[in-house]
DNA sequence: AAACTATATCGTAATATTGCAATATAAATT
DNA sequence: AATTTATATTGCAATATTACGATATAGTTT
């Protein structure tokens, strides 16, 4: 025991559960609205805005990724990574259901 | 070392991530579109909905409450959960800040 | 090619999460 | 008051996450 029992739930179910653990930490947060303000996605600055070693943002960033928030294509030296705009907007999707649902309902 | 560095991070940050956090596991998503679906609160069923035991069940009742997501009231023998909109209204808010801030970008 | 720069990966320690059986608590029913 | 019902808490094992130094990889510059 101890691992989540993903096999359990529908793929809709833990692919929102992907994504909202992925922003389930300040610092995934902080680069979600790093890479929203900056205009190009100079991308190596990410180090230096977060008060977090470089292989720990490095860390973070791959998990971005994986759960599909951010992409990232490679600029010769550096890599350009951006949000991923689908995925926001799968979220956003999934909590105005759930509070379009919640009106129809009388509650608490 | 291992621990989240909360304190390097805003308290809107911090609150973004703790929502997010708490939805970050299947069984949290499902219990929240449950507790979506269901006209009452009757919500001891959850268990019954759910493919855990009884005390995982209720340890992710706590987390999703801790997190605000969800209200409880007590009612007689039962308790009565429901989910707090404007938790979920916030994180629309915030995502959907987001999408509209990268519209004025161009990027990837 | 050697040095530099940007990023990823490895290894590892500290901490947190997940899941459950067992037990506790407290209201409801008999 | 004893039993039942609903929920929470405790204790613990398995697993995952967080953080970072050290090192690897690969493109860039000199």
């Amino acid at each position: 025991m101890g691992a989540t029992k993903t096999e359990h739930f529908t793929d809709y179910q833990n692919h929102i559960a992907i994504l909202a653990k992925a922003l389930g930490h300040p610092a995934r947060v902080a680069i979600i609205e790093y890479l929203m303000r900056v205009e190009t996605c100079i991308c190596g600055d990410i180090v230096n805005e977060l008060p977090l070693a470089q292989a720990t943002v490095s860390q973070h960033l791959k998990e971005l990724k994986n759960a599909g928030l951010i992409k990232g294509s490679i600029e010769g030296n550096t890599i350009c990574y951006c949000i991923d705009e689908k995925s926001i907007e799968k979220l956003i999707r999934y909590f105005s259901q759930i509070t379009l649902e919640l009106k129809t309902k009388s509650c608490c």
